[in-house]
DNA sequence: GTCTATATATCGATAGAC
DNA sequence: GTCTATCGATATATAGAC
């Protein structure tokens, strides 16, 4: 492999030792909270003296609110799927399998999300009333969709997404509780299989889905 | 009514005062998290100088670890339902509507114990690897028996503890997000209902339960 | 048991040399 | 763009009069 030595420019500097930041940053802010979390660690952690994070973010809360907007992206970006299925059993199974797989591959994005929202969202309040709403609204309208096509029993499609929400982040917001009662080890492949067979099930189940007839 | 005005001990001054204190730090710590909370705002919000604080909890952490084991010691409380049910329909019923309840009651008490969890649990975790665990395995053992009683679907009674935790916490530490949703207006009593109901319905749906012969 | 004043530590943020 | 030194604000915690 051939390697172009090309000196890095300005902007990739920025590019990369903003990365290293905001990676530092999610982490320490999902340990530590917002008001827990320190300047000095989030520098200490992405191996740059305090003053650099200052000079590519010019506050604390600047670089906090990058940080709950990528994993709001993120989010809304898997739930893409849910549209194109043809009904319940492909769309939300997909679904809860991907917001699954961000819960086990992106756990601190979730607890930082948790923890702003507990906090009555001091900093994403606009993004709840204008991105999520609008989204929520529309996913309720094709399970409503669903349900008046008969592929799915009559229920409160508010509370299904609320359902699956709380189902599927609990797995990265009370990640260290599971780890406890798993006997302090971290979930295994296949455990985490048996997580995901286990959501699906009793939940499509329980809101009567039924298979597309060319499924 | 005659009341007896023999004046207060200093007993009595302290369980109010600690009482006093202890409401009060629960609301900032579930507002603010443990980092964001200052101690000068419990004492405003307990009408109290804040050296007072101090002189009944020595430190801050002190402080918060009360509020904390009072919120555990509520919900273990809350689950006793569980045992004493002839079957699924009516101790996991129950066991929803008193976790609602609570989160409909007591949303504060529910983002104190989402934080400190979220966080590693660094006061509690003694709590987690002894008391929470004997009570999930305990738990556990009942949904077996009433799988081997032929009363519900064989589902992984672990994932569905996680799944009963999850739905109904989610109505506190969310209350923010679903409020917002709402139209910014709090859940009025009959969407509390519709909301116990939904949860109800698709979960005991969802494995299987079948009522008890004398239900 | 209460409260004012203050000690001590640490945080976010910045100045200024390189 | 980097880094040391430091400012100014604010936090926890305490001392000591009442």
């Amino acid at each position: 492999m051939t390697a172009s030595y090309r000196p890095l420019s300005r902007k990739d500097i920025r590019r990369e030792n903003e990365k290293l930041i905001l990676e530092a940053a999610e982490k320490v802010f999902a340990e530590a909270g917002f008001g827990g979390a320190t300047m000095q660690l989030i520098a200490d952690m992405a191996g740059l003296p305090k003053a650099n994070l200052h000079y590519y973010f010019p506050t604390k809360e600047s670089l906090y609110r990058q940080v709950v907007q990528a994993i709001f992206l993120d989010w809304l970006k898997a739930a893409d799927i849910f549209d194109a299925a043809p009904g319940p059993v492909e769309g939300l199974g997909a679904y809860i399998d991907a917001k699954m797989e961000i819960s086990r591959r992106h756990p601190a994005g979730s607890k930082v999300w948790a923890s702003e929202v507990m906090h009555r969202a001091p900093v994403i309040q606009d993004y709840l009333e204008t991105t999520l709403m609008e989204w929520t609204e529309g996913r309720m309208d094709v399970i409503r969709r669903w349900i008046a096509e008969g592929k799915m029993d009559p229920v409160d499609p508010r509370h299904l997404l609320y359902m699956l929400w709380a189902t599927t982040q609990h797995y990265a917001d009370f990640g260290h509780q599971i780890e406890t009662l798993n006997g302090g080890r971290p979930m295994s492949d296949a455990q985490w299989v048996a997580a995901k067979e286990s959501v699906k099930s009793i939940i499509l189940k329980g809101i009567g889905a039924r298979p597309s007839p060319d499924g």
